[in-house]
DNA sequence: ATTGTTTGTGTCGTAGTGACCATAACACAC
DNA sequence: GTGTGTTATGGTCACTACGACACAAACAAT
């Protein structure tokens, strides 16, 4: 609506000119379990800093968009990864001197996708590629900027959520089975569970998380007896 | 360190130029309970937009201080209320048009103290009053902005923590009773909660959030058992 | 002394959970 | 087909956490 003319009919003061200017970027946090490994969405930087090295995808902000729309718009043209509808805010970072290009305030964003998704790289023809969360964390993989604080809070969020939310679902396709779902807590808090008590503390959850298909899925390569498949329970 | 100059030895398209630029800002979520209250601290504005509005503390970001230090700052400064350790950041708002004035991109911080803190107004001479949450979430009291959507998320995001953490002891003074605290608890759940069983759930928490003090305090006026005293737990 | 109030202690039944065992249903080698 | 290995599923047991309550302790007020 009001842009910065709204200036010349208020009081001396009213605009914004004294004050100092951010760029404000988003960056967004794709994180996946691939074969009980956690990872997440990174590009290879083509552009002006920091060639060569990779980054979360991410990207300026428009003053017309808003927050959510401008990471879900990023995301897809870097990565050509549809944004999940559970993208949603992480932190947002501001330290003077992360961006060496001048004043750059960035809004993270977080999401989990199943593995397998299509990673053409984007619009922009850059590499985009799923990476082991483990070498950021420790740094065997440096990243761009911050970004690699931006993935160690975003694997904390996560794992603050994982037990009082549904979000390890996000990390799996429509039907799964109990393995596959455990596989995904497993990854992520790094520990084996109990399949039995895993088992029963998903069937008996109030509200329910999930529910059975009736049908059954396909035996390992190793054998074993052939799964139940699930799905996300009906949320009224 | 390198600011805009470094675009000169750089090739173009390096420097920030041609994106579009945010007023950044810090708001700041000051929550008490006061007589059995959740409370919020606010300002009446004075200036620019919004005159005679009431609205959270908050100001302009400097290119030089991170966003903890704004945050820090502008509540000093507006309500000469010293910045509790655990100021933190709750979540950043930017769809357009949310400031009149422009392009205004809002970190919101969030911190819980104790009542009776003095609250002078801040240098810029405002008036800064804690006004009830009841008031501002039914909207009885209008806020600048989407002020009273900062205070809704901080709300949500205390009642969320509150059995998770030490979070309620921020609202209370370094020595209370079980009552005080539990009125803290009681006062953001909108529930009664059971003395004795409130007492167990503090006395078995592992890790210790709280320890007696070993003296006793004043009986209320209406009588009754002189209470022990608590402080919260060394933490190690 | 009696009454009322708040604090503090204990009990009881239920629900949740980790550890563990047993059975079911498959693949695969022979 | 039989036996062996593997995974899925169902169940038990002991321990813990917690809501609901009963009750004693220690004060104020009359």
């Amino acid at each position: 609506m009001t842009k910065g003319t709204a200036s010349a009919k208020l009081p001396k003061g009213y605009d914004l000119a004294q004050y100092p200017r951010f760029e404000v970027t988003v960056d967004v946090v794709i994180l996946t379990v691939d074969d009980g490994q956690l990872r997440v969405l990174l590009i290879l930087r083509g552009g002006k800093p920091q060639i060569g090295k990779w980054a979360l995808p991410g990207g300026f902000k428009t003053p017309t968009e808003t927050l959510d729309q401008a990471a879900a718009r990023e995301l897809f043209e870097e990565t050509n990864v549809r944004a999940p509808s559970h993208l949603r805010q992480l932190r947002t970072y501001g330290d003077p001197g992360r961006d060496p290009r001048g004043n750059v305030v960035t809004v993270a964003y977080i999401a989990a996708v199943p593995p397998l998704f299509e990673v053409r790289g984007g619009t922009d023809a850059r590499t985009a590629e799923s990476k082991s969360v483990e070498d950021v964390l420790a740094g065997r993989l440096p990243l761009a900027f911050d970004h690699r604080q931006i993935v160690t809070d975003a694997v904390d969020q996560i794992r603050r959520e994982l037990d009082h939310s549904d979000i390890a679902l996000s990390f799996i396709g429509p039907t799964f089975t109990l393995s596959e779902l455990r596989a995904v807590h497993e990854a992520i808090r790094s520990e084996a569970l109990d399949p039995a008590n895993f088992r029963r503390s998903l069937l008996n959850a109030d509200p329910p998380l999930i529910e059975a298909t009736g049908t059954r899925g396909l035996s390992g390569s190793g054998g074993g007896r052939p799964p139940e498949l699930f799905r996300r329970a009906a949320h009224m």
